[in-house]
DNA sequence: CCTCGTTTTTAGAATTATTCTAATTAAATC
DNA sequence: GATTTAATTAGAATAATTCTAAAAACGAGG
């Protein structure tokens, strides 16, 4: 753990608005202004790798960065572009809906789903 | 439709197996080489604009294309590196499972697995 | 608290998938 | 068949990401 690391990190957890790898690098350059584009780079893998984050991909966007941990999707509103997390209803598996054989070990599942959401009423 | 549109397509159907735009260029340049790979790009995005082929992104990789237009996801066996097509159970709703607003519009659903296939007994 | 081996950071260059541009060619419509 | 429109082409441009090599920071023993 570097002082970096801990900033980027401390970055995500302050704006939980999906940032991309670039958003970050700006945002922690305010604190940090001798922080390079490659060590965000270098911190969000990592912390990717580690199961602290999640890095979230629409498209062929550039990739953006969740710090939330509990299982969920990403839903796109194409009104305003903002990306919300969705919760799985109570006791839900996607996996159960698939026909996947009988024993596949499922080690990543990203769903990202794009759309509108209901007018305000 | 064009010549080359029909090429792209008719490769595409001749290998289901998932090729990024510049596996499809290389293939239709056996049969039409002078077709370029900005025509393919070209060609692909019609394509999946008009829900004729699926674009499918696995992370930060190349943009793949799939002609398997009913609904399906996709799964990447991390041993053989192989995507694999899989279809919902019957009369399954994966948006039934999540938090959505009611009346939620979904547009676009993309849902990718990565993981490892039972061994073969 | 000093040293050594390892890991991380840095700046900048390199890579690579994709998109853009402007000119040419082909398709479609009348 | 003429004309309008859209698609193709080659190559340059773009932009996200990764790589490189050198310098700095880390952390475990002593």
């Amino acid at each position: 753990m570097t002082k970096q690391r801990r900033e980027v990190y401390r970055t995500l957890l302050a704006n939980r608005d999906h940032p991309t790898a670039n958003d970050v690098f700006r945002r922690v350059q305010r604190c940090m202004p001798t922080i390079s584009l490659a060590t965000v780079y270098n911190c969000l893998d990592a912390m990717a790798e580690n199961g602290l984050i999640n890095q979230v991909n629409f498209d062929r966007e550039p990739s953006r960065f969740c710090v939330n941990c509990t299982p969920h999707v990403h839903f796109r509103d194409i009104g305003t572009g903002v990306i919300h997390d969705i919760a799985f209803k109570e006791g839900c598996q996607i996996t159960d809906l698939l026909e996947l054989p009988e024993g596949t070990e499922v080690s990543e599942l990203e769903l990202t789903i794009s759309g509108d959401l209901p007018a305000k009423s």
